[in-house]
DNA sequence: TCGTCGCTCATAACACTGTTATAGGAGACG
DNA sequence: CGTCTCCTATAACAGTGTTATGAGCGACGA
């Protein structure tokens, strides 16, 4: 865990800052410095190098996602309470389009690799997601299964049409929103329901 | 349309290469320049810079999937065509990650921006899947509905665990294929089959 | 109090990037 | 043969990440 300095803050603000709003190629450590009143030295002195610096800046991004989906307040009505935490997923990432595309893979591109720290942070997040689907299986809303399947099953539905509906693919309908994205989970859902009644395949 | 000169080719096969084997940090003017056996003028004669000889390359990686995909014979049973579309785009998808990544949406990252002409190609792939879908309607397979619609949430799915593999989060449980693919693909049929009778939401 | 050590930052340089201007060469046509 | 056009090689410009070098400055001990 480094160490709060003002540079480091002034640093990765800038970072989040310029990447909301101008994209990754605003990303350049002499912009970097120039925004946060420094030279480039300091991107090296605090964080080793621009990847580095990335890194951290997904980890917040993730950190970020956790909160925003975690501040969804959880009801007796399992089912509405995903459809709420879907949203706020969503929300986030079409709020914050850069840097959730960065999170996932796109950072591979400037040689940026996923690291296992940031895994770790998207893993948590993950975690909530798995919470939810727990208690919908409790709850009887659900089928009882491995929660962790489940959820993933749900969270890969949900970023497949996130991310689609960040690169403008979403334009094979005429309301995405409401023909594609909800009755997709709606139909995932039922098909993970107590009526049906075989697991595999 | 361009006209198709040798250095033209040499230039986009180097390209498809280097972005294969090396990923997106290896496409630079005097690498292609120097691959293709010429100098980095011949990138602005004839594509006029490097966005467009990327989005030619994305336009390429859609139309390679578009026939991998096309390539999947299809019998009378309508739902076994559907899994094994799914698997060869995964597996399509697997073999060429750069170029799969590039496609949708990580090089907005280098300062290139999905173009209409890219759009297209997209679509047209997409195509037959609601093809696919369509012809599972009719064999009453899926329920009637817009096919678009629900292609585009098969396709949302597929797309998700896709991503989710390549960034490597698929690490959530054991075996990806078996716990989240199939099963998500399954139970999403499963909701979109005549045994359900209700459409929205 | 004086040195010295360690950390941080500014400057400059190196190799690289995309892009552009310029000049040279090869082929087509009158 | 002249000219015109298209393509390309060279060189330059501004930008990138990164590294080396020194200068400053606070903390520590003699």
């Amino acid at each position: 865990m480094p160490e709060e300095t003002d540079v480091r803050r002034a640093l990765l603000q800038a970072a989040a800052r310029l990447l909301g709003e101008e994209g990754p190629s605003a990303l350049s450590t002499r912009r970097l410095a120039r925004e946060a009143g420094t030279s480039t030295m300091a991107v090296y002195t605090h964080f080793g190098g621009m990847p580095a610096l990335v890194r951290e800046v997904v980890a917040d991004g993730f950190a970020r996602l956790f909160e925003r989906v975690a501040a969804v307040e959880t009801t007796d009505d399992v089912l509405d309470d995903l459809t709420r935490v879907a949203g706020a997923y969503r929300a986030h990432a079409l709020e914050n389009p850069h840097v959730y595309a960065v999170m996932f893979g796109s950072a591979s591109l400037g040689g940026y690799r996923l690291h296992d720290d940031e895994l770790g942070v998207g893993l948590a997040a993950f975690g909530q997601l798995v919470d939810v689907t727990r208690r919908a299986m409790v709850a009887g809303a659900l089928r009882e299964d491995d929660p962790a399947a489940v959820a993933g099953q749900l969270w890969s539905a949900l970023h497949g049409y996130v991310m689609l509906e960040l690169s403008g693919f979403n334009a094979v309908v005429d309301d995405p929103e409401r023909q594609l994205l909800w009755p997709m989970l709606g139909h995932l859902v039922r098909g993970l329901s107590v009526e049906g009644h075989s697991s595999d395949r």
